[in-house]
DNA sequence: AAGCAAACTTGCGCGACGCGCAGGTTTGTC
DNA sequence: GACAAACCTGCGCGTCGCGCAAGTTTGCTT
């Protein structure tokens, strides 16, 4: 019933136990505190295992953001076939901010905050973006019937769905009066939808 | 008449022969056949100078890239306050791609293949689109009566303005019988514009 | 015109990193 | 049960980023 070998499974197992280490570890005392050596002993590895999982730490911290936006190409393709495109993906893209989630929400939102805030992290963060980005293109090149290699229709949806959950986010994180964070999603994909008009209507 | 001292000049003087010397280097060569010690001696200062400048190789090169996308906001800022916001952003968004540049346009192109295909640079090409991107939202928030700070409008239509000008790029860069780079910006903005309805009119 | 303070450059040196290499160990297969 | 492939690990080298403490240049003042 394993869908993976034993190999496979271990091998996962580590990739999370490291990236999660890194993620705690950079959390809780600061990027420039953390060795590739505590985060390789953190998973009872060696440091030069580290290495064959991932080519940096940035890029270790990045992985469980990356998984993360993994799940909206996932949700859009989990939609009813029928469902309007631009309603469907405004589910899917609420995915990664619904609770059941392995990883919890909170650990998730410290990660996404100490990567914006480290300046050594933000280019990793954005590589992740945009490969989730990539995915979604695919994703959306499925449903619409376009390819991505010849049309820029998918791609340009994917980036502006990307860039509203990147924006709705890290608004959410600055809000001083907290506010809801599915509910700036909401309004910034309806934004997009309906083509950016000047100025908004607020 | 000098806008700035001498100081100052030496200093941008400087950074360009760097920024530049590691461009054209990283493009002959190879970038993992570029030390930092071969960028500096092109320039003509000492290795540790080049690290008063720019924080690594993949920052020096992604510099000449930045300069150049930080004029779409200076060509927003230009155009006529009474003009309609995206005839306006769609000027300023080929501002870039117009040839009254210092460095030419074969070689800015050159550096941004480079920093797609090597995979150490990529971060920070996305740092440098990231950063452009605030800054075009400060010149939407500007001309709009938005606040970047309350609104995600601004931010909104400057990351679509990018994206979609990353995404004609590589589609361009990428394209076997060559089409047109303004053309299919063009058609970009219009189908952001457009709030991009499913499918393409294609 | 001269001299002082601030800013910039440079050599030195250290801790950390990324990765190739070679050998030992575990996993999957026949 | 044994063989091959994949994986983990210790070692070592070249590079990197940066703090520090001179030395040098620039710009301002009087």
């Amino acid at each position: 019933m394993d869908s993976l070998g034993l190999r496979e499974r271990k091998k996962r197992q580590t990739r999370q136990a490291l990236s999660w280490a890194a993620l705690r570890l950079a959390v809780e005392r600061g990027l420039d505190n953390v060795l590739v050596e505590d985060i390789a002993a953190e998973a009872g590895v060696s440091t030069r295992t580290f290495n064959n999982y991932f080519s940096s730490k940035a890029e270790a911290i990045s992985s469980r953001h990356l998984d993360r936006m993994r799940t909206v190409s996932d949700a859009l393709r989990a939609r009813p076939p029928d469902e309007p495109l631009w309603t469907a993906l405004t589910h899917a893209a609420l995915a990664p901010f619904e609770d059941d989630h392995p990883t919890p929400d909170a650990d998730w939102q410290a990660g996404v905050k100490l990567m914006l805030s480290e300046p050594a992290l933000v280019g990793e963060f954005l590589r992740a973006n945009a490969l989730a980005d990539r995915e979604l293109a695919a994703a959306i090149a499925e449903r619409t019937g376009t390819d991505p290699k010849h049309d820029l229709y998918p791609r340009l949806v994917a980036a502006a769905v990307g860039a509203a959950t990147n924006i709705a986010n890290e608004h959410w994180l600055n809000a001083d009066p907290p506010v809801s964070l599915t509910g700036l999603l909401r309004d910034a994909l309806q934004q997009v939808a309906a083509g950016l008009p000047p100025p908004p209507s607020t």
